[in-house]
DNA sequence: CCGAGTGCTTACGTTAACGTCAACAACCTG
DNA sequence: CAGGTTGTTGACGTTAACGTAAGCACTCGG
């Protein structure tokens, strides 16, 4: 409830390792509107840290909203984004309880994913059926004029 | 404005070679909603024939379907699916013009498409590293435990 | 010290894609 | 012919995914 300081933050490329970026950086390099990154932010799909009120960003947060991107691409929901993600996340930082039902979870998702292929695949041998179907009409069309000119 | 007559239409599997189905079988053979087909109409995706007042699905009609439940689960919206079934449409019925441009909008349709299909793989290669890491925890962990047993 | 620039939060608006509900019509059945 | 099923058309509600706008905080250049 306290906004408080502000700070630019920008790329604070110095000695650290761990680069972070601002918020326009990030909504510039990926042609999104800074709205649309506090939105993903308040559905919890990033957890940036919080440099003097501002938000800073790591490369693992680009990273997340890179998969976010792609994955509103292919028509998932911030709702299955989310549950990727969540796979994606912090595994092995001490804990890492049931690796087997994670590469599960892992699996589905690869094969839903894959699912998603397949009806791209679908359609797009559809749209090629379509396009065979217009070349021969077009090169019907052309021989009817070869003839006509040799009729004249 | 005016319902008038009905007729539950369903399978006209006689003589006649253009089968013609209602509206519950299609939304039962899809899955979906009555309401859904026919807001697919009210835009425009669907327009089937009337009969005493009740829709009519050819088989067209059907694939038609096909394609924006496809469309949708690779993630477009309703108006790029109209987009592609008016390519899909009639084309050769008489007039024809333009095969050239179609057959453009055609190749267009299938580049995006197939855009989205390398976004699917780019987040499948994603997993998959995440899915090798956990396995290799995952053996580490088997051979600290051999090591354990093998002290005691 | 003042205004421009950047960022934060809160809150209301918007669009797409349906769901839900009401009221009515036609048909078939007992 | 009363009642149930199946169909139709509005009209309004809902959810997801943001957009837009208002108002305040802080910092920097002149």
């Amino acid at each position: 409830m306290n906004p408080s300081r502000r700070q630019p933050v920008h790329a604070a490329t110095s000695s650290s390792g761990d680069e972070l970026y601002g918020i326009t950086e990030l909504a510039a390099e990926y042609g999104i509107s800074l709205r649309t990154i506090r939105f993903y932010e308040d559905k919890g799909l990033l957890a940036p840290r919080r440099i003097n009120g501002g938000r800073a960003y790591t490369r693992r947060d680009r990273v997340r909203l890179g998969l976010i991107l792609r994955g509103k691409a292919v028509g998932m929901s911030l709702a299955e984004i989310e549950h990727i993600l969540s796979l994606y996340g912090e595994h092995g930082e001490g804990h890492a309880r049931q690796l087997d039902y994670l590469i599960g979870r892992i699996d589905a998702a690869m094969a839903e994913l894959d699912q998603r292929r397949r009806h791209i695949e679908t359609m797009v041998a559809e749209l090629d059926k379509v396009r065979g179907e217009l070349k021969r009409e077009r090169a019907a069309r052309a021989r009817a004029a070869k003839k006509r000119a040799g009729a004249t």
